[in-house]
DNA sequence: TTTTTCACTATCCTTTTGTATACTACTTAC
DNA sequence: GTAAGTAGTATACAAAAGGATAGTGAAAAA
């Protein structure tokens, strides 16, 4: 068995090397568009058009820029059927669910932050 | 086995809905800046000349930019003391601290990416 | 024959974010 | 009298992110 959980930092030093993994993090949730569109593709596979109904506002541009981006981190598989016309599916890795914990831990304190500033104003 | 304790959303509805606290928690760590600046006051509380040192690279604009954000957050709190010359304190407040639960999250998300994302290239 | 659908790409433009550099006002030390 | 430390501000600029609009090519529907 093996007991090498990471050590959480406790030296500023170390806390500050250990700034990098947590930069991952947020650049993967980072930018206006990649939130909804993988909120999205935990509801089922879906089109690059269906996505873009999903997600009022997005341009064709961003859309297709995003999801290569969330291609390239392993979360989203794109999966071409050579049909007539060609149909592109996306959907969710596995490994793109795990993003759940995060966004549930974020989501949380999120709540909580706008329920304070809200009473102090 | 699901058994939701606070209403976790499970329609694409809701869920559009709930982006919004998240976005909130995003953006309290949003920029260059914020995560090395709470990073260093979690060991304690610092003058503004003495985080631009340990936090190196930070131009004092972006230093009290970023500090003007976390105070109207509510994560900072800025103490002047009246000596002479004036002395600024900047620590983080209790509610501040609790952004350590938020960041360990991404913390142990990103490890494991960076595990991830380094083996298959 | 023109339009629509599919999944994009290309070009240009605006907005946001961050950098560089200089400057303020005050006091102590050299 | 000049430099250094206190905590910033002001101005100009560069880079990154995002938006608007148009175009690609094949096929099917009007």
């Amino acid at each position: 068995m093996e007991k090498t959980k990471e050590s959480h930092p406790h030296t500023l030093d170390e806390c500050t090397k250990s700034i990098l993994p947590v930069r991952d993090a947020l650049e993967v949730l980072s930018g206006k568009w990649k939130l909804p569109i993988i909120i999205s593709l935990m509801f089922g596979n879906k089109r690059f058009s269906q996505i873009a109904k999903e997600v009022p506002g997005i341009t064709d541009k961003m859309l297709s820029k995003e999801l290569r981006e969330l291609e390239s981190n392993d979360l989203v598989k794109r999966t071409v059927y050579d049909s007539i016309p060609v149909v592109v599916e996306y959907s969710l890795t596995e490994y793109g669910h795990s993003l759940k914990v995060v966004i549930a831990t974020l989501r949380d304190w999120g709540v909580a932050h706008r329920k304070r500033m809200m009473v102090e104003s």
